[in-house]
RNA sequence: UGUCCUAUGGUGUAAUGGUAACACUGCAGAUUUUGAUUCUGCCUUUCUAGGUUCGAAUCCUAGUAGGACAA
């Protein structure tokens, strides 16, 4: 009997890819195309993406021989992605709703729906590897980096359990883009030449600011500048002191200048430079922190300004997120990983030291932007082991 | 009111009297399935009016504006 498996075609060429692969390797396979977005008043150019989108994953259906459906998911996409935007957006944290997307609607409403169609697993067109080992008897599944360095995605996919794995296939993570975009052609998908997609998954490029501006109204307040030097930045803490080496700097308005105004703290996340409107600077200014109560944001000049770094961050215990269960830490514990804490970041050296009360990570090396509500996902080597929001 | 100083794109500055540049900002594009970052390109400038000179941002005069002294 043949393995059943519905394919989430997004109308580009990895997925249409991914279909492809399955059906060679003999599964039955069903395309399915999600759409969780129609409102195109927000999405930058572009008559109604989307529409394109479903007809390219039906076309490429066609093309397989294989069946095909749309479903509409935009009811939960609204109530667990964009909801959830802008509730962190609004108390000044900076989400990433991508993360949440896989976790909440690919691996979960859009699996449910596949399972209920008799699937044996979902596929998607993720650049990342599935592994299988078996300890003590039981199957535990591995979330891997996909082959192609450049295009790795393990990290979208870091908050998903074993028992979403354990149904999932990514057919493509073994393969080079360049590679997939050779097949595609070889078999004369229509989507081979089709340019990737970027932006918010689902919704496209949006201009963040107005797309905010939907719920969150604009409220001018003051930008600050903080000194390089100033004493916030100097770290006088023990070595052992995790607490310390990982709260942001406690930034108020008194250590700094007044340098210009901006139309709403919530608009603005760490590291960023642009729309500050603030010319004159030898060196530009970044956002180092930002206070919704106040409405205050900080920027110091420079990308080497110390305000922009920090040693290590925070996770609670309960945004902590185990891939591997079986490789949970203990309180008391710590531990060696490589983390990122963006997509595509290198992965740096760092240590985990678990607590009563959640995860310190503290890195061999200060990183830039280091932003409460982003995740932070560790690694050995090329699996990924766990991931969390950042405090 | 008297003396002195300053006046260049949105901002900060640069330009032996030779026909305006650099950085920042902004905008556009590239990169990127979050937000950012990064890269490339582009826009916009000599306070006003006279004068000297082949030629003025640069020198002179007056005006205007800002600043510093000055009782």
């Amino acid at each position: 009997m043949k393995k059943k498996v519905v394919v989430g075609l997004s109308g580009g060429v990895d997925s249409s890819v991914t279909a492809y692969l399955l059906k060679e390797q003999g599964y039955e396979v069903i395309g399915m195309f999600m759409k969780n977005w129609h409102d195109d008043s927000v999405t930058i150019s572009n008559e109604c993406p989307w529409l394109d989108d479903s007809n390219d994953a039906m076309i490429v259906a066609q093309q397989l021989g294989i069946p095909f459906q749309a479903i509409d998911l935009s009811k939960e996409y609204k109530e667990r992605i964009v909801d959830y935007m802008f509730a962190e957006y609004q108390c000044g944290r900076t989400p990433n709703p991508d993360i949440l997307c896989n976790r909440e609607i690919k691996f979960d409403v859009f699996l449910d729906t596949a399972l209920r169609l008799g699937a044996d697993f979902v596929a998607t067109g993720h650049y990342c590897r599935k592994g299988e080992i078996n300890k003590v008897g039981k199957s535990v599944y591995q979330l891997l980096a996909g082959k192609d360095p450049n295009k790795d995605q393990s990290y979208f996919l870091c908050q998903l359990t074993q028992n979403q794995l354990s149904k999932a296939l990514f057919p493509i993570g073994a393969l080079l883009k360049s590679e997939v975009r050779e097949i595609a052609k070889k078999a004369n998908l229509s989507t081979a030449d089709k340019k990737d997609s970027q932006g918010l998954c689902f919704v496209g490029k949006v201009h963040l600011p107005d797309f905010l501006q939907q719920r969150l109204k604009p409220k001018k307040g003051k930008v600050i500048e903080v000194p390089f030097d100033s004493s916030v930045f100097k770290n006088g803490f023990a070595e052992d002191d995790l607490v310390h080496a990982t709260e942001s700097y406690s930034l108020s308005p008194e250590l700094g200048e007044v340098v210009g105004e901006h139309n709403g703290a919530h608009y603005y996340t760490i590291g960023q430079r642009r729309g500050l409107n603030i010319g004159g600077y030898k060196k530009p200014l970044f956002v180092i922190g930002t206070d919704t109560e106040k409405n205050v944001i900080y920027t110091g000049s420079g990308d080497d300004h110390p305000g922009l770094y920090r040693k290590g961050l925070f996770i609670p215990n309960a945004d902590a997120h185990w891939v591997r269960e079986d490789l949970k830490l203990s309180i008391g514990e710590s531990k060696k990983y490589l983390a990122r804490i963006r997509y595509r970041q290198p992965l740096e050296n760092c240590t985990l030291h678990k607590k009563v009360e959640g995860l310190y990570i503290i890195f061999d090396r200060p990183q830039r932007g280091v932003t409460p509500g982003q995740f932070a996902a560790w690694y050995t080597n090329d699996e990924l082991i766990g991931s969390g929001v950042i405090n």
